[in-house]
DNA sequence: TTATGTCATTTGTTATATCATATTTCAATA
DNA sequence: TATTGAAATATGATATAACAAATGACATAA
């Protein structure tokens, strides 16, 4: 009779009318995700200072979901608590970078690949959707919108694969990397590669080809990486 | 001017020479790092309720930094929140398992490579040592230190890659497995699988022999990954 | 005995207070 | 003008307080 404590008797039929009461996500969650969105999105440059004050003022909240938010953030990789205990923004040096990619390049296959059979029809509609969008934001030269795009169809065939922990590394690995592949939108510029790799993969997955998916989303981000490699390490030449 | 406040003007030699100030760890870390050896070490079952309040008590230390660290193993998926919002220590089931898996094997043989040139001899000694001491430990049926040894086994190759972003997923990987493994070393006994492996590997860093050495850890992992889906599938079975 | 309703306690969440350290400001000085 | 250094301010870390939801204990009614 203990166990009744965790499955309390409840006429299966009406638990599933009812389903579980959604919880409202609390406020720090919701800092969190603002955190994200704008990390993803380029709102902070690279090594940019944040405060969890001044956070706290900005979302009407108080200290400590706004701290809270941030540590999370930071235990993730995606800030950097400098020694002085601040918290700024990461901005990945070009091993760092390297070293995200290769992490990419080990795991996002294995997704695509386990992912290739599970596509449903319309899914692949909206990645080659998403395909065209990227495209015209490229000849636009809205880069950072580009960028946006590219990260939402990885993301979609991360979320196929349905396996919820290695999306959660892979998401981590995105918003880590993020303020650096904004910084760098411009001189990334006018690459059509991306562009031409996810044809690739999309046929791939058309003709469930799962190995040919895993090999062309393998090119996709090596050929990826080169390019922001290459403009990273003139960066670093540079200053 | 203004970029002056980054970089403080301080002699290069005399920077070198001091070395950045060791700020102790904040209390939060130090919660952390106790919660972190705790679920390594199975201190609690796979399943078992934890709350703020009370590690606070126990640990001496305010509200703030006991839930700061709880949170954060939450964020690493270390320890769950239920639906309730309690805290309790993650029972992987065995699809769970298999994906924690097949994470490690898709990026420790990668981690492997890249230490193999980089292993100093000494290191290789004590990769010998931790080995025969696992294989000790298994023939006196201490079985939970034999995990723990292998662990450290797994995490001393993976340190050795110098690949910090790498490390710090594995090092995740372990924490969320962690309290199940623990749970199941005694269905597990006796197994020198693990053993044998080992030694594989190690004499493959001996040669020098990164391919070899890839090919050996991927071998262990999933030969592990075998037995203890095996005892997990039997277990859900079961109950 | 078993089910049910009430109330005290515990717990997670959020807010606020306190403290030590960092940063900034700005006037005094060389 | 450039430097210095002390005072004011901002910030992260920690503690405590306040509140609502969940849990547990217990008395009462079936």
């Amino acid at each position: 009779m203990i166990a009744e404590y965790d499955t309390p008797k409840v006429d299966p039929a009406s638990k599933d009318l009812l389903g579980a009461v959604d919880r409202s996500p609390s406020l720090t969650d919701k800092v969190y995700e603002k955190l994200r969105q704008g990390l993803l999105r380029g709102v902070w440059s690279p090594g940019e200072k944040l405060t969890a004050r001044k956070l706290s003022r900005d979302l009407g909240v108080s200290l400590t979901p706004a701290r809270e938010a941030i540590m999370r953030l930071v235990n993730e990789g995606a800030l950097d608590v400098s020694e002085k205990r601040t918290f700024r923004t990461v901005d990945l040096n070009c091993e760092q970078y390297s070293e995200v990619m290769r992490i990419r390049s080990a795991l996002e296959p294995i997704a695509v690949e386990l992912a290739t059979p599970l596509f449903a029809e319309e899914e692949i509609k909206r990645l080659i959707e998403l395909n065209e969008q990227m495209k015209e934001m490229i000849s636009q030269e809205r880069f950072n919108d580009s960028l946006q795009i590219d990260s939402e169809f990885h993301l979609l065939i991360c979320d196929r694969a349905e396996q919820p922990l290695m999306r959660s590394i892979i998401d981590t690995l995105w918003l880590r990397a993020g303020p650096t592949r904004n910084r760098l939108s411009y001189s990334y510029r006018k690459r059509l590669i991306g562009y031409e790799n996810h044809k690739r993969i999309i046929a791939a997955i058309q003709l469930r080809d799962a190995a040919a998916a895993a090999a062309a989303v393998k090119r996709d981000l090596s050929e990826g990486a080169a390019i922001i490699v290459a403009v990273l390490t003139e960066d670093e030449r540079d200053n």
